[in-house]
DNA sequence: CGCTGTCTTGAGTCGGATCAAGATTAGTGG
DNA sequence: CCACTAATCTTGATCCGACTCAAGACAGCG
C-alpha cells in the first residue's frame, strides 16, 4: 500500500531509475514496435460493443491513436484540483483513478484500460476531484478537448458510444462500491478479476489461453480493494490453494472461472447495455 | 439492515399497513398543505448553484413540481432491469439507490434529496442496473424522457446545470467509494451526515439551528456504510458521547461541526464545481 | 554480487460481525 | 386515554476476518 503522498503513485518512488525505467521498457516491448502497436485500434474495439462504424468513423478514430507517446510507470496523467488541458487515450498499459487521504492512504477508484479516455467529465465546467496514474509504462495520446467535441458533432454514432462507456463507468463504480460495501476480502479480489475479464476480452486483450496481463502489484490490489497488502498477498494464496487463479510475472490465469463467479456474485450486467 | 430480497426497501416489509401508513403520513405532514410544497421548487434551488436562470425557466421548472405525487415508504420508483417508462423527480422526502445480493444483503448507493433527479441516465440505450426506493414517504413528479430533453433543448442553461449535477454525483460515489475502503465506522457515518449537511443547506433544508431532517433508520444507515446494525448503534453513541452529534426523532443536529469534519476528513470540495 | 522492489510468513491485536435478548418508541385499536 | 403490537433501538457475550508490526525470502536489474 503506498503511504507516500508524493506524486509517484506507481510504486513508492520510481527513485532515480526515470532513465532505467524507459530502458527496461524499450527492452520489455521491443523488439522495434509496442506490443500493442499492431493490434486494432483499442478505442475502436471498444466503442464498437455498442454501435457499428463507418470506414469513415474508423479512419478518424484510428488518427486518435496515431500520436500515442511514451509515458512511465507512476506517472500522474491528472492530479486533483488541476484542470487538465487535453484528454488522454489509453493506447496501451493501465491506469487508475485514484484519491490520497490526509494520511497518505490511497484509494483507487477505477482502473483504466486500453480504449479508455481519462478526461472527458472534466470540459469547461469542471476539475477533477481525483488524479489518475499510469500503473505500468503505457502507451497515451492526447486528444483536445476541442478535438473531441468536434468529433463528437462530426460522428453522432461516436457521441452515443462514448455516452454509453461513461454510463458503463458509472456503473462499474456502483459495482465497485458494492464490493467494498458488502464483500469479504476473496470476494473482492476475485470480483474484480471476473471483471477485469470481461473488460479485457472487449477490447481483444486476452491471450489465447484465456489469460491476461495485469500490470500490478499485491500494493495496488490492496488499494483497489481497501484491504492491506498482506491480506491481498494471503487472500491471493487461498485462491491459488482452492485452484481459482494463478498469478504469476503479472499475469493471471482464471483456472475455474465458472466456481470464481460464483464465489463472489459476479454478474457482468452492469457493463453491458441494452440495444 | 434489510435482510428481504422482496421489494419492501424502506422496512421490513410494510406489511398490511400500507393503509395505515397513509394515514400516518396525511396525519404527520398535514394539515392541508404538505410541508415542503410551501416552500421553493427545490430543483431549482438547487441548479441555481450552477446557473443562473430567467423567470421564465423558472416557471418551466416550477410546471414539473406542480404534478407531484404522494408515494409511501418503502417503495421502488425503479428495479433493476425493468426500464423506467418515465423521470422521478424528488420534490419532497428521500430515496436511494441500492443494489441487493444474492442472500439479500444490500448495498445503498446514493440518497436522493429533493430536486434530484431519478433516472436521468436511462435514456433510450441503457437499463437500470440498480434499484431505487423510497426511505420515506415521499412527493415525487414525473417527468417523461421526451419531456425534459425537450426542456434541455430548449433552456441550455438548464442542459449545462443538469450535465454538472450529474458530474457531482458521479463525484459523489466515487467519494462514498473511499469512505467505505479507508475509513472506519466513526469516520463513515460522521462524513455521511457532513456530506448530508452540505446537500441539505443547498437546498434550503437545514432548520435555523443548522439541523436537519434525516428520515432513516439505524438499518438504513447501516447499508450505506456497509456496516451492521449493531455496530452502527454502538458508534452513533460514542459519536453523541463526544458531543459531535445528537440524532433522535429523525432529526440530526451536528454539534460541533469543525470537530466533526476533522474526524472524518470531510471536504465539501466533491460537492461543487468550478465558475 | 549487491540493491531494491516485491512477495511471504509469523505472532499478536482489534474493529467490527454475529447471536440473542431486552428496552423503547410510535402507531393501532378499543 | 390506555393497552397492544410491531418496529426500532440497546445491550452483552463471543468470535473472526482483517490489520499491525516485524523479519525474512525472492527476483530482477545494474
Amino acid at each position: 500500500m503506498i503511504r507516500c503522498i508524493g506524486a509517484s503513485a506507481g510504486g513508492t518512488a520510481s527513485g532515480g531509475g526515470a532513465l532505467g525505467q524507459r530502458d527496461r521498457h524499450l527492452q520489455y516491448d521491443s523488439p522495434g514496435q509496442p506490443r500493442i502497436g499492431a493490434q486494432a485500434n483499442p478505442l475502436t474495439t471498444k466503442l464498437e460493443q455498442f454501435v457499428c462504424f463507418t470506414a469513415d468513423e474508423i479512419l478518424a478514430l484510428d488518427r486518435l491513436t496515431n500520436t500515442a507517446k511514451f509515458l512511465l510507470a507512476g506517472q500522474d496523467l491528472i492530479r486533483e484540483g488541476e484542470r487538465p488541458e487535453q484528454i488522454s487515450l489509453i493506447v496501451s498499459g493501465m491506469a487508475c483513478r485514484y484519491k490520497l487521504l490526509a494520511d497518505g492512504r490511497r484509494q483507487i477508484l477505477a482502473l483504466l484500460i486500453p480504449g479508455d479516455l481519462c478526461e472527458v467529465e472534466f470540459g469547461r465546467f469542471s476539475w477533477p476531484d481525483h488524479s489518475i496514474a499510469l500503473l505500468g509504462d503505457a502507451l497515451i495520446s492526447s486528444v483536445s478537448f476541442a478535438q473531441l467535441a468536434g468529433l463528437r458533432v462530426q460522428y453522432p454514432r461516436f457521441d452515443r458510444a462514448l455516452s454509453l462507456s461513461e454510463l458503463i463507468e458509472t456503473a462499474t463504480l456502483r459495482e465497485w462500491l458494492l464490493n467494498l460495501g458488502q464483500r469479504n476480502a476473496m470476494q473482492r479480489i476475485g470480483h474484480l478479476f471476473c471483471e477485469l475479464r470481461v473488460r479485457l476480452r472487449a477490447i481483444g486483450h486476452l491471450h489465447d489461453d484465456g489469460s491476461f496481463d495485469l500490470p500490478i502489484n499485491q500494493a495496488v490490489l490492496a488499494d483497489i480493494t481497501g484491504l492491506t497488502t498482506v491480506h491481498v498477498n494471503r487472500t491471493l494464496q487461498r485462491l491459488r490453494a482452492e485452484g481459482l487463479i494463478e498469478l504469476k510475472q503479472r499475469r493471471l490465469v482464471i483456472r475455474q472461472p465458472e466456481k470464481l463467479v460464483e464465489l463472489c456474485g459476479f454478474d457482468d450486467n452492469y457493463l453491458r447495455v441494452a440495444r
